[in-house]
DNA sequence: TCACGTCAAGCAGAT
DNA sequence: ATCTGCTTGACGTGA
């Protein structure tokens, strides 16, 4: 089990995903702006390695119009060296990565030109985690979609779509439950028909579930990765009192965290917590994974 | 230096 | 009809 927080990290004063106008796009500034980016994305795993936080989701702006027409420029040869060099970092200290392309990716929409362009972005996010030649453990998250009125045919139209992917996209690609449409439920029959494994987001079942227990989702999940894909990942995050149902909390509630650790016995998974304050969360998580008698010290950092 | 209008992209649900 | 949320306000012009 390791620990994680997503793309920003708040402590080191530096962001990797800096990124600009449309209009003011040039090949200088793309340049300038992924080198800033990569330059910060290896400070970020720097200080998580010195913090044991071994599972960190890359942004989706470290290429900022990577899979935009304008963008003719040969980033991936350009900065090659730089993605090789950050993968060592990566494999060297057992990383977990993972990637979430954002709300404008919908791979089942009913517009030929939204799912094209889909793809084109799946396709770079691929190329992200092929140029740091990342194992096929290092994940794209993505949610099902949209339902159109129509959420069993939607997902077969996911299902269709995804047949059509290359066998590099295939090979990364999970997808999320989520907590207005396609449930952990929906997503198992998406699973049926195209094997993907099944990220759980424990936040967005408590908000739209068919009343399965953790344990009972956890089993179920386990099925659906191979060994190819690692251990399953989970994200977890807590409700911010106050605010309505699905807003995420700015600091993690150490007692519901706890408590989903218990329920989840005894199963093992990578946990990336979505929760505002980033790493610091993350450091008092693990130091609450660190005390459950299920993993040893070897097994929290493998 | 700061205020503030606007920013590539989709969809659903609330107002 | 318009706004909001999504993982996250940040960019950039004009004063």
């Amino acid at each position: 089990m390791k620990i994680g927080y997503p793309c920003i990290n708040w402590t080191i004063g530096c962001k990797g995903d800096r990124t600009f106008r449309l209009k003011s796009y040039s090949e200088e500034r793309l340049i300038e702006t992924v080198e800033n980016n990569l330059d910060c994305l290896t400070k970020m795993l720097k200080y998580n390695i010195d913090n044991n936080l071994l599972f960190f989701r890359i942004t989706s702006d470290l290429v900022p119009f990577a899979s935009h027409p304008i963008c003719k420029f040969n980033w991936q040869k350009y900065f090659k060296n730089k993605f090789k060099e950050i993968g060592e970092i990566i494999k060297e200290n057992n990383i977990r990565i993972s990637m979430h392309p954002d709300q404008f990716i919908v791979l089942n929409s009913i517009k030929t030109d939204v799912v094209k362009r889909s793809i084109a972005e799946l396709y770079y996010h691929t190329e992200i985690l092929d140029l740091m030649k990342l194992e096929k453990t290092s994940k794209i998250q993505l949610h099902a979609g949209g339902a159109y009125a129509n959420k069993k045919e939607s997902l077969i139209r996911f299902a269709e779509n995804f047949k059509k992917l290359d066998r590099k996209i295939k090979d990364r690609l999970v997808i999320e439950n989520d907590d207005r449409i396609f449930s952990f439920q929906d997503c198992l029959f998406l699973h049926s028909k195209t094997d993907i494994p099944l990220l759980f987001d424990v936040f967005h079942h408590s908000i739209l579930n068919n009343k399965e227990s953790i344990k009972n989702i956890l089993e179920k999940q386990n099925k659906t990765w191979k060994n190819i894909d690692g251990i399953p990942m989970v994200d977890y995050s807590s409700q911010k009192p106050g605010f309505r149902d699905g807003s995420h909390a700015e600091k993690i509630d150490l007692k519901d965290f706890g408590s989903f650790l218990k329920q989840s016995k005894p199963y093992d998974f990578d946990i990336m917590l979505e929760i505002k304050d980033k790493e610091n969360s993350a450091k008092k998580a693990l130091k609450i994974v660190e005390k459950d008698k299920r993993f040893t010290r070897k097994e929290l950092i493998q």
